[in-house]
DNA sequence: TATGAATGAGTCTTCATTCAT
DNA sequence: CATGAATGAAGACTCATTCAT
């Protein structure tokens, strides 16, 4: 009997999704989640243990795109700065972020602006100081090897491209963006990164 | 009378903040409030009428000076793109809006993140629809009085430079940022951003 | 100092004449009164003991003027049944009624309609209860006076004719009927019920 | 599950209407009910979403009633004056009104004088208006069909007489009325409205 | 007398969760 | 697995009344 069970899953995430993305963790209740879903009350708490579950499982797949990017990107520190600041990496990455993003904005908006009473309520906050130490570290790395860089950019300034990225991030949720917009946005976005970091390390 | 009025009133506003500082608006309760100020509940309802009127005191002064700011700078369409451009313009106008923002930090914080729920969830939002629609007015006006200039941005391209703003700010007011340390991000930041747009707009 | 406290004294009657007309005893709140009349809601303790004393305050009149009709017709068994059966004398009687309670109607309305949850709740039901047992009496004294008649009304239908009288009275009360229909009323009413008790008794 | 549903039900409803009859809608609290019936206080929402719904479950049959009473007799103008005036149909009538009321004393009590506050609250009122318009549209058929008779009554008349009706339907339901004395009062009752009116059409 | 502040019990209603079947 | 009933704590807010000045 795996279908029925798989079924009332869908139902209940699907569910939840759309009450979660109406009204916020807080204001959304379990009693609206089973009526929108058709699935009785009581019979929740056999799929999922609380409501915090429940919405960690719904926002489950943009945890994990999330957590791919930071170990993926940020987190490979083999690329030289030199190479990173070529337009053309850039543009691969950032392509490669919103990419992976596109298919999976609800989630996201989720995760990003409904989060606030559950137990992810500080994602966004974590994440982004997660980012930020990994680029701190690829920063300090990049000083040792090229010492010529004037590179004595505050670390709050790091911290800035790092939510700067995620500002992005949150607009092309917010917003209905098509992929055609989405990539002249991206290549607007690249442009200008990569003209201040140029400036600001005086390359 | 026991305590003169302004004194409770006092009371009440500091408790509030630091109860939707620590809950958010939604998990704060009016009992947390009265407990922390050593108010009576009841008697909370003799100086606001709701709760919601409460968290709008609390967050009152940094409403006035996030309009204030859109007034005084965005609003202000006389200032050629040229002068714009310049450094010094630039670093002024940021300068000032931190300067503001600095005394502010507590009441900024509670009305950009801790909102949720009360009447100004949305206030976040709709100032950045608002500051993006005057740059827009702005950058059309400039297109118009300097044909010359390549300034096909994009709307969103538009909005996001606002959105950085924002995130500056809110970076700014959730760090702890000490009045030298912000001095350098806001020229950082200026430098980054004038060397951005120049290269968009193939200055 | 006479003058101003017999003015508060006055405000107060007047506003919660408005506040309990409006609302009922129960869902009119002191806070209502006191906003209603000017004067402050604490100072109205120095007036009125409690809530309950106002309103008895408020429609006394009205108390005073039912309780004097009961005592001057209802109680004045003297005149004799055959007088009494004449529609001069019932158009004179109920005349007097109606023209007592036509300068008393707005407190006579409270006290009919509006005064649920205050100790005068039953006034109403206690009023007939008197009114009733005063007829009862009159008619056991004249079935003694005048065996022949065929007066074996039953108790029940005796209160009916009270509870009528009352009927009337209310609906003169809740409707603004100017003097002359209230003529032609009272003359169809005593025509009526003359016919009625004429017949019931085979006079 | 513990105890079938209906049960839980019949238990509110029986608990609802001793405590409504006891203070009135206003001043019953759903916690009286709660302890009154055993039901636990918030599990009473299973049933009733409201305590204005209770309300109105506890006096639904009453208003059923009422309304049955309106559509079935004072609907029908099909009846001539002259028969409508004889006593048998007149007796008939309102002996139908008293027997269907007989059942429903307890909830047409709570109907009648405990609705205060509740959506309810001017059923009476209301139901009375709507019951004086059918009778005055009954006269102006009577008149436009037999021209001879005097029947210049005023509207307020008519409406006495509804009001009447209805303050015989509230002393029966009030007091506890044995169908024997019922009987004698309901023949009382027609034989001193048909000698009343007769008196008045000149008939 | 008059005031504004204070009090404490009370209102209806909602919620996430658990129980019994 | 599924169900509907049950629970107990908590929510914002109101009120008549009293206190201190």
């Amino acid at each position: 009997m795996q279908y029925p069970k798989d079924d009332v899953r869908r139902k209940l995430l699907e569910a939840a999704a759309r009450i979660f993305a109406r009204k916020g963790y807080l204001k959304a209740s379990m009693r609206d989640i089973a009526a929108e879903s058709g699935v009785g009350l009581s019979n929740i708490y056999n799929y999922y243990d609380s409501k915090d579950e429940l919405f960690r499982h719904v926002v489950g797949p943009a945890v994990q795109v999330l957590e791919r990017l930071l170990d993926e990107h940020h987190g490979r520190c083999g690329t030289d700065i030199m190479a990173m600041c070529s337009p053309d990496y850039c543009e691969r990455v950032v392509g490669e972020y919103v990419g992976f993003i596109d298919c999976q904005r609800r989630p996201l908006a989720l995760l990003l602006f409904r989060a606030q009473g559950s137990s992810l309520e500080n994602f966004r906050e974590e994440f982004a100081d997660r980012a930020t130490r990994l680029v701190e570290q690829y920063f300090a790395d990049m000083k040792r090897r090229h010492p010529q860089i004037a590179a004595d950019v505050s670390g709050f300034s790091i911290r800035m491209h790092t939510v700067w990225m995620f500002a992005l991030l949150e607009e092309v949720v917010k917003r209905d963006v098509g992929p055609d917009e989405l990539r002249q946005i991206v290549s607007e976005y690249v442009t200008i990164e990569m003209a201040g970091w140029r400036e600001l390390m005086k390359l």
